[in-house]
DNA sequence: ATCTGATTAAAACATACGTATGATTTCCTT
DNA sequence: AAGGAAATCATACGTATGTTTTAATCAGAT
């Protein structure tokens, strides 16, 4: 070979590079090919399609940060004592947020899992992965939050994920950041300590006095 | 004029669905005009482009939303004394929480949403008014929460609106609630109140023992 | 009834895309 | 050094897209 292995990550890190920039569709072969200086059809040749690139660079990306949470959470669920929320937030939000502040492809690999969760076609791809972390995550909190209803606990999972997913909008953040004359640290335990803080408060909030406790029961939204 | 009005908003319907089911790109106009019924050529008669439709589509749900967030703030702002953080939230959230709850255009209004942060090429149709609108948090926050430091005011925003954010995708607490047994119910204040109850625990967590106060000051991520 | 401007219809255009093919080169094994 | 597999290349194919054009149709004012 002339330099396949070459090749393959050439176009590999082009792709990575112009998906998080552009998006999956806007991306065509033509101009991935062009700017990783690689020949058209080498694209079908090492992946066989462009799905099949697709797959190959949120593989490569995407999928250790959600298999490291998996194997931490797992450890912790059979901790014993249970472990505190910081711990279980430390072992959720951590590898997002490292492999977020990476220099060199912090930006783009944001930008690839922003897409990931919102395109739908590519949703099955991930789900399984985004299953069992789902379980492992409802298992783990709940035993470290034991005397909150289930409901509430589903929703404030909910919400604090929703809350560590503003690490993909750093923009967001930087925005206000400059409105009020500063601009943010990047400073990892700095970072992890805001979030980790904020996120705490809300999970641990008193149960709001509920108008009706159990009276009402309406239909899924 | 034939059925004028007909034909636009029929397409503006259509485009409104497909475009929430399966994205801007993944929607040609052929397909979308075979599906409203009306003639290939109706889309650039009304709206110039496919741009255009889908600036007009955007105009039609997303904007409302954030101009009367905008008004309730822009009101807030001005009130003595300072607004409490219930009061304040209740203008971001409700909002969209309304909309999103509808029980006809909900689901596809939210995935609107969806699209048009995760976008990048539509962020600067929308820009002109998220800046304004992120002005205004920012003033009324500030009043609300007069002695957090500012970084943590910019943080905090950030961190309560990814949380309010989760209103977006109700699948994944759909998904929580399901392992745990339960469904979720979809009574406005119910919603309000948990969404509301967690970030203003969050806003008002203690400010965390920061290391060495002041001493870092890293880089923008 | 007729004219006029606005709308709809049907067809064609130019282009960009993902994919496939067959020849050619490169590199490793023998 | 030679043979053969692996990789690269230039090129072509078929299709789907957004857009444009030209003609037909309609509603209401004159």
């Amino acid at each position: 070979m002339s330099d396949s292995r070459g090749t393959r990550e050439k176009i590999l890190d082009t792709a990575e590079r112009i998906f998080a920039e552009q998006g999956f569709d806007a991306c065509s072969i033509r101009a991935l090919t062009s700017q990783a200086g690689v020949n058209l059809a080498s694209v079908h040749y090492h992946f066989g399609s462009k799905e099949g690139l697709i797959r190959e660079v949120l593989e490569r990306r995407v999928s250790p940060v959600n298999e490291q949470r998996l194997e931490s959470l797992a450890e912790l669920d059979s901790a014993e004592p249970p472990p505190s929320l910081e711990t279980i937030l430390d072992a959720i939000i951590r590898p997002y947020l490292r492999l977020s502040l990476d220099a060199e492809r912090g930006q783009m690999t944001r930008r690839l899992f922003d897409r990931v969760v919102s395109d739908p076609g590519l949703r099955p791809m991930i789900g399984e992965v985004y299953k069992e972390l789902g379980n492992r995550m409802v298992s783990v909190f709940r035993r470290a939050l034991p005397e909150l209803p289930r409901e509430d606990l589903a929703w404030r999972i909910h919400l604090a994920l929703g809350a560590i997913d503003s690490i993909g909008s750093p923009d967001r953040l930087i925005r206000f950041c400059s409105r009020l004359g500063w601009v943010p640290s990047a400073d990892e335990e700095d970072i992890l300590n805001r979030i980790s803080s904020f996120v705490i408060a809300g999970m641990t909030a008193p149960v709001p006095p509920s108008g009706s406790p159990e009276a009402e029961e309406a239909a899924s939204p």
